[in-house]
DNA sequence: AGACAATTTGAACGTTGTTCGTTTTTGTGG
DNA sequence: CCACAAAAACGAACAACGTTCAAATTGTCT
């Protein structure tokens, strides 16, 4: 039967692929988006150059699934900080988190903002897709804090505080050693995140 | 003399960094940093390719030359805002000013964060101190917003609000199409500020 | 003009990602 | 079990990149 073929084929392109995405995975943890080279990874999967072409279409593919898999990551560790806050304090449980998995998985984490498509395309929307999940993470909290507001204007809000939240944890983790000494950064994002806290608790007396 | 010989070599020299400067800046304003070939700016400045480095150690530093005078502009634009806005909305001033300069110079102002250093090497001074001047900015409005505190932890203050905006125009106009309608960053961003500065409102009334 | 040093040059090198003709392996039918 | 077609894997070869350096060129002083 050429099924048979085909799928047994399937199969084995499946185990390749797998063994590509792990080794490229730890590569990333490892060295970052730069050190991600074709035939580093084909000799450390242990296959030829020309074969990661046969499980991937190039590696900005290969880099897009990497980066899905540390989105999911990160997604579970804010799923995680959320499950075990009080949800008022959720904003900044999230917070925490976020800065937690930055300083845990930091080449991984910078590759989810480095990573740019060649030739200026736009990304799949299954990436576009997972990287949005992630602001989804806030909306029940800002729904606790705001509830008369319309949830798409929560949602806009949402993708405002964790872009916020990002710009403090990127610019704060860019100069290690420089400016901003490592427990600084967290009572800076506390004071952002209460300073919001504050702004949007007082916005919800003024509408009740 | 060979005095002579140095000087009128050093001034030849001057000659072709700030050609191949001029050259460089117009390549990232246009195509962006990854634009930015050796081959394609000997050509259009004139020059053997091998010339580039008698001028400058590497891409790098040129770069990094290239970076700086978009902080300058950026630093400009910033100031043009801020003189022109009343005392009291100076950090909503400044944050559209910011984000308008990086709609305008869209391809300059993302190389300023996408460049990193090969081998990972740290930033040289001269550019760390000019990257720090642009958070200083925010710290005239903050001392009329919160004259109490320390000096110190206002600068901190204003690391962290810049952080802040910067997150969010830097998240905003990564999905140009996608999510984000370009009016509504806008509103997210005085969103944003607003919201803080209500929080730092509260807090100086504490501690008068 | 000649000699000598400074400067400029671009061919060449080492690394990239990617392709493609060839070889090897694999699955099936006789 | 063997032959044969289809699929897969292979890695040499290619193009494009930043960078180097021996050789050619230029400039200056005597």
């Amino acid at each position: 039967m050429s099924e048979t073929r085909t799928e047994a084929g399937a199969q084995r392109r499946l185990k390749l692929r797998e063994r590509l995405l792990e080794v490229a995975r730890q590569s990333v943890a490892e060295r970052g988006l730069a050190g991600l080279k074709a035939r580093d990874l084909a000799s450390e999967a242990g296959c030829a150059l020309g074969a990661i072409y046969t499980a991937f279409d190039d590696l900005d593919e290969l880099t897009l699934r990497v980066n899905l898999s540390t989105l999911e990551r990160l997604g579970y560790s804010l799923d995680m900080a959320l499950s075990q806050a009080h949800p008022s304090d959720a904003l900044l449980a999230l917070t925490r988190a976020y800065l937690d998995f930055a300083r845990r998985e930091e080449p991984s984490w910078r590759a989810l903002f480095e990573h740019r498509l060649s030739g200026g395309a736009r990304v799949p929307d299954w990436y576009a897709d997972a990287r949005n999940q992630l602001f989804g993470r806030l909306e029940a909290p800002l729904a606790q804090l705001l509830p008369h507001r319309d949830p798409s204007s929560r949602a806009r809000l949402a993708r405002t505080l964790f872009s916020a939240v990002h710009g403090v944890v990127a610019l704060g983790l860019e100069e290690k050693l420089e400016a901003t000494p490592p427990e600084a950064l967290d009572a800076q994002l506390e004071t952002l995140v209460r300073l919001i806290a504050e702004g949007l608790a007082q916005e919800a007396a003024h509408e009740p």
